[in-house]
DNA sequence: TAATGTGAAGCCTTTCACAGCA
DNA sequence: TGCTGTGAAAGGCTTCACATTA
């Protein structure tokens, strides 16, 4: 094997393949052939084992790839070796079910703290956490945390960003649109839930459209 | 100006093109040369150039382009231009923020019928929505509802799925990565908030990571 | 034999440079 | 002069074909 840098698009699909592999693994698989996790995904097995060759030789020949070697490699390219302390600000409808989101758990991620302005919630527990006062956001410094998430209305999102940023934290990911990431410190990944649907009309053929 | 195929990439750019124009034209703005919007946007101005003249000539040298046409060309495009009717299913505290979510209407959507199985949550009104009993989703059928957003725990996630491709739904934004869309017929959009999380840490330099 | 790993071809997107226009 | 629109070059990803290995 050569030294190759992993394309970003591989990068970007290397979250789907470990969710797979981790299933699998659940399951007490040992081994599985390419097209065979090509068929799970939807996608083509010579994209994988592409995919899979820029970070290494897992497989082996007539038999597949080792599914727990190669779980190990895909954490530790995506960092995801570590477990990843993450704050969230901003416990509405969404921040709450952020919070109760079962699914961080299988990536490393551990939420462990959360805020909110809103003193009907401070000091309630949602989803195991304790809902502080926003405005004692600088407390994070001390406390290692290096991802954020920003679950807070429009309005608000400009000033939680900035002082997320102030204390620290390294990567963000926000549901709110309403932000300029100006300095260009953070790393940021925004989910705008309605952009997002803006993207389906175009692959839908126009006849059941409804005119209005 | 001649026909061009429009790339997927510059399809993926065009709802962000548009929020942003929106905003603008909001301000009152009637032009905007393409370097002032790529400032905007953090991205290239040839890029901006390039991808606009794949669908025609709305530029004037020495001043820029033209907010409003370039708003309603977007729009055809994407095809926003008519208003869609959506259906959600699954008013937990994701689905209740999403039926909150102001952030719909620029682009022409509406969400018009929830759902949820949970007796306490039928009949009541969330984000002026009334919440219909789940099994009574063959209803749609007759109410030309094109778009579909899936709210529902993973484990009732296949069982929607196939229900609302069974009454017609040609989009679906799903919240939920634990069905198979082996049919082909809908466009389905997958957003998987562990694992946009999970991209994070791979951009992070890793000096900050918490070892634990 | 069954499946991996990879060089090379093909394709698509981004970037560039500049002609052309208000 | 300032900015658009676009052909062409450069770059990167996907697809393919096949040599290779257990």
């Amino acid at each position: 094997m050569k030294y190759h840098k992993i394309p970003d698009e591989t990068v970007q699909r290397l979250p789907i393949y470990l969710r797979c592999l981790l299933s699998l693994s659940e399951q007490g698989r040992k081994t599985i052939p390419s097209h065979n996790l090509a068929d799970f995904l939807g996608v083509n097995h010579w994209q994988i084992r592409k995919d899979f060759s820029y970070f290494g030789s897992f497989g082996t020949p007539g038999t597949g790839y080792n599914i727990e070697k190669l779980i190990k490699q895909i954490r530790k390219i995506l960092k995801l070796d570590v477990v990843h302390k993450a704050v969230l600000v901003g416990v509405g409808n969404l921040g709450s079910a952020v919070l109760t989101y079962p699914g961080f758990r299988i990536y490393g991620f551990k939420i462990v703290a959360a805020f909110d302005n809103d003193p009907k919630k401070i000091g309630r527990k949602v989803g195991g956490i304790m809902v502080e006062d926003a405005s004692n956001l600088q407390t994070l410094r001390k406390r290692k945390i290096d991802l954020a998430i920003i679950t807070v209305p429009c309005e608000a999102a400009q000033e939680t960003f900035d002082a997320l940023v102030k204390v620290g934290v390294t990567g963000i990911l926000s549901f709110s649109p309403c932000h300029k990431t100006g300095h260009k410190k953070p790393k940021v990944i925004t989910i705008d839930i309605a952009m997002d649907l803006a993207r389906l009309p175009y692959y839908i053929p126009t006849s059941r459209v409804a005119k209005v």
